[in-house]
RNA sequence: GCGGGCGUGGCGAAAUUGGCAGACGCGCUAGAUUUAGGCUCUAGUGGGCACCCCCGUGCAGGUUCAACUCCUGUCGCCCGCACCA
């Protein structure tokens, strides 16, 4: 064996072999049990980045441990490859965005076979590839079949920098989440999925334990709060004087006896007919233009002040049949319920703050316990619990029963109903770009609207465009493709000239994983069936509203179509933490970027994955520490240098029953190192814990590794179980030690070691002495004794003797195995 | 404003069911080896103190024989959503 660790020779080497060997290739195998380990796919943007190592290499250690526990591990890597990026490389450098995306998937590929991980790289997919969005366009036909994608004029978000609409999921903060710019709204005819039909069955699932078991509380938090569902009630009113009615949605019906006023939305389909002909039509009409341009964060944020105009209108209060003016204002939202409110200024702190600048009356009609609540005197909108006043046949009611009655009462004047609303939107899937997924479908002088056939599936991005530096979309200009005949009647038409947000292309990759090469169908059933649900999904929570809703949405759906029977598609789920350099996340604007490459050039692949893994538990922010990579570079030396020296006095064999106090005590370690990795890997993830258990046992082996006495076959059985234990994390030191101390096969399809309980027994331990709570003492206690005995052995002892002396003991408190209190006064 | 999370040495962190706070690693100190440096090895390392001992998990209380852990209040930081009626 080698003197030093040459790293950079021994993983080449086994990276090799596990290459050539197929190592890690797997099939679906129904008399084994499965587990489908995956990690987010990456974009290949051209280079890994410390956070795919950390995402990598946690994937990575659950895969070898799942794998070597007896489970049948799919494994698999793809790439993320449609998207902006490569056209924009293709208009600023004029590299074709194929090849540009090729050519990074190639550079990325080998980044990561050199971080040696075990994925099956037959199954290999990348999403910009026609073998895959071939059946990307076939899932856009069995939407568009049950009317779950479908077109419609509707305002949406327009980022002038991507030139392009974007979900309502991609905005933040009113900017395009990639690129920054203030997006827009704009008027205009785009497809949508119907994930809105799934909104509650989204929200249900999460909080199925048999669904979604391993879910962080947090991500299923912001799902569900996204989801947004409101159980209220929806009614309509009369217009004086008019044929019209309006209806407005409340989550308070309880209320209806505090409206002083309406409001509704400035884009309301009515405003401009209720306000023509009155004093106030052209106050309106400014109004409603104003709006028209003012941007939706300016709109919407919640510091924006509140502002409206009076429509000149009145509404008939459908219980009082009192008049009260209808408003416009900026505060409420076409898109939500139904664009209209029944404003109640005493009770909702909006409604307030807008009567309160336009001088509109504020009616109390629910009492809190203390203070009798008057409008003329009120500060703030009361929204807590009470008894309902000024409010006909309710006073007296409590909050729940009023809202019971009123929209009982609605009900039976046939003018209101019960409903539950959603804040989630349809999911808008128009891009005005090149570089993704066409949207199969044509348009026919004829026959209109018309899918494309699934035989003659994919519809192909043409290749030879010319790029607009004004950021438009080279596929409108492309005549061979936009031309066609009609797939119906054979007539002159054109092609949808969109191509599908790259969101709709990760719905459901993980799928095609369980059936790569397919080319008859996404993915065969039966394997499905095998495979699915992936058992754990690891990546960053930057996805948890945007994929891994989408992802759900299509789970669910392609179950309906009868393709899958399972009913989510990720059943533990696992955000790890971002890697930080001096306390923020490293961008190249900071210049604090640590490049992986450098890293495994220098240390290896087993210690940047070893530092990664030991630095901080997986859902925690990582701090870098060069300081901390020399460390466990320093570790791997030691275990190289260790097993080295050991192996030669180390003995294959039955470790005999009884041991000398050495041989004893490392045995036990061993043990209890065994079991303490096991758990930790398994039923927490702490990979940081397992390794530092790792690190004693390499602390007390290096100890005991030159005493005389020392048993060989303990010896052999240390190293040996050390270095299975390590092997998800280091694995190709490990192939290497193992395969240089003789042990048979390759240390990747070897069983986990089974820890023995009875090898973890001790005759005696050490227990603290606590007096009145304080630690005093520590004595060797036999595990044999009783509580009574322990006690008693306890109260006896010189020391303890002396330092309870005058005093009387009141209590002793037993733990056996832990402590033992004497409570004095 | 609402929701989720976090707060422990000089630093990354550990303490899994209420049971010895600081495992493991980094850094630091001293020593051994070495011509020297590096590597490696040994010992030490929360603060105060000569010692006994005292103090110590953001802060203030509480429950308990015993609290990083449970309860009440409070401060600070991070993340998500945010005029959703």
């Amino acid at each position: 064996m080698d003197r030093t660790y040459d790293f950079v020779k021994i993983e080449k080497k086994w990276q090799k072999i596990w290459e050539t060997e197929k190592t890690f290739k797997v099939e679906a195998d129904t008399s084994r049990p499965k587990y489908y380990n995956l990690e987010m796919f990456p974009y290949p943007s051209g280079n890994l980045h410390m956070g795919h190592v950390r995402n990598y290499a946690i994937g990575d250690v659950i895969a070898r441990f799942k794998s070597m526990n007896g489970f049948n591990v799919l494994h698999p890597m793809g790439w993320d490859s449609f998207g902006l990026p490569a056209e924009n490389a293709a208009i600023k450098h004029g590299i074709p965005p194929k090849k540009w995306t090729l050519d990074n998937i190639d550079n990325m590929r080998s980044q990561l076979k050199t971080m040696g991980i075990s994925y099956d790289w037959d199954r290999e997919v990348a999403t910009c590839k026609p073998d895959y969005y071939k059946f990307t366009q076939w899932m856009f036909l069995q939407l568009f079949h049950k009317g779950l994608a479908y077109k419609k004029e509707a305002s949406v978000n327009w980022c002038p920098g991507c030139q392009t609409v974007l979900a309502n999921e991609q905005v933040v903060d009113g900017a395009c989440e990639r690129c920054d710019s203030i997006v827009e709204k704009k008027k205009l005819n785009q497809w949508f999925f119907r994930i809105t039909d799934y909104a509650q069955r989204l929200l249900d699932n999460l909080d199925n334990p048999a669904l979604m078991p391993g879910w962080p509380e947090k991500v299923k938090t912001m799902q569900r709060n996204w989801i947004g569902r409101s159980e209220g009630c929806e009614f309509s009113l009369e217009i004086a004087d008019r044929a019209e009615k309006i209806t407005v949605y409340t989550t308070r019906p309880d209320t209806v006896y505090g409206v002083t006023y309406m409001v509704l939305a400035p884009e309301h389909p009515l405003v401009e007919a209720i306000s023509q002909g009155t004093e106030q039509e052209e106050a309106v009409k400014d109004f409603v233009y104003r709006m028209q341009f003012t941007s939706d964060i300016a709109r919407t944020s919640s510091d924006a002040e509140k502002e409206g105009v009076f429509t000149g209108a009145y509404a008939i209060h459908p219980l009082t049949q009192e008049k009260i003016p209808i408003w416009i204002a900026n505060y409420v939202l076409l898109d939500y319920g139904t664009g209209a409110i029944m404003a109640v200024p005493a009770h909702d702190q909006r409604d307030f703050d807008f009567a309160q600048k336009y001088g509109l009356p504020i009616q109390v009609v629910i009492q809190g316990e203390n203070t009798p609540l008057d409008g003329n005197t009120l500060t703030e909108a009361y929204t807590g619990d009470g008894k309902l006043v000024h409010s006909a046949n309710l006073d007296g009611c409590s909050v729940e029963e009023a809202k019971k009655k009123v929209t009982a009462h609605l009900e039976e004047l046939g003018i209101g109903k019960r409903t539950v609303n959603f804040r989630l939107r349809d999911w808008l899937i128009s891009r005005q770009r090149y570089w993704g997924a066409p949207i199969p479908i044509v348009y026919c002088e004829k026959c209109g609207i018309v899918p494309v056939p699934e035989d003659q599936l994919p519809v192909l991005l043409p290749e030879s465009v010319s790029f607009k530096p004004n950021g438009e979309s080279p596929l409108k200009y492309a005549e061979e493709f936009v031309h066609c005949s009609c797939p119906n009647c054979g007539g002159n038409a054109s092609r949808e000239t969109d191509t599908m947000d790259t969101f709709v292309c990760s719905s459901w990759y993980y799928m095609r994983f369980c059936d790569a090469h397919n080319d008859q169908l996404p993915f065969d059933k039966e394997k499905a069936k095998y495979w699915m649900p992936v058992d754990q999904y690891t990546g960053g929570v930057e996805h948890a509203i945007l994929h891994l809703m989408y992802a759900r949405f299509f789970n669910m759906f392609l179950k309906d179509m009868g393709l899958l029977e399972n009913e989510e598609p990720f059943s533990r789920l696992l955000t790890q933490g971002m890697v930080l350099k001096d306390g923020t996340k490293m961008s190249k604007s900071l210049g604090n970027v640590v490049s992986p490459e450098e890293i495994i050039n220098r240390y290896g692949a087993d210690t940047a994955r070893l530092f990664i893994l030991f630095a901080a538990p997986p859902e925690r922010d990582l701090e870098w520490s060069d300081k901390g990579v020399e460390g466990s570079y320093r570790f791997l030396n030691r275990i190289w240098r260790l097993v080295g020296e050991c192996i030669e006095k180390a003995n294959a064999g039955t470790i005999p029953s009884s041991l000398n106090e050495v041989s004893q005590e490392l045995h036990r370690k061993t043990h209890a190192t065994i079991k303490k990795v096991t758990t930790d890997i398994q039923d927490r993830f702490n990979f940081n814990t397992a390794i530092s258990a790792m690190m004693e046992l390499t602390n007390t082996l290096t100890a005991c590794k030159d005493h005389k006495d020392l048993c060989p076959e303990v010896l052999y059985e240390t190293i040996q179980s050390l270095l299975l234990l390590l092997s998800p994390v280091t694995p190709h030191i490990c192939e290497e030690l193992w395969q240089a101390c003789g042990f048979n096969g390759k240390i990747s399809e070897q069983h986990w070691p089974v820890w023995d309980e009875s090898a973890l027994e001790q005759a005696e331990i050490e227990m603290a002495v606590q007096i009145s709570g304080k630690v005093r003492d520590h004595m060797m206690i036999g595990t044999h004794l009783s509580v009574e005995e322990i006690q008693a052995a306890v109260l006896s002892s010189e020391k303890i003797q002396t330092l309870i002396e005058g005093k009387a003991v009141v209590k002793v408190v037993v733990v056996p195995g832990k402590l033992v209190n004497v409570v004095v006064k």
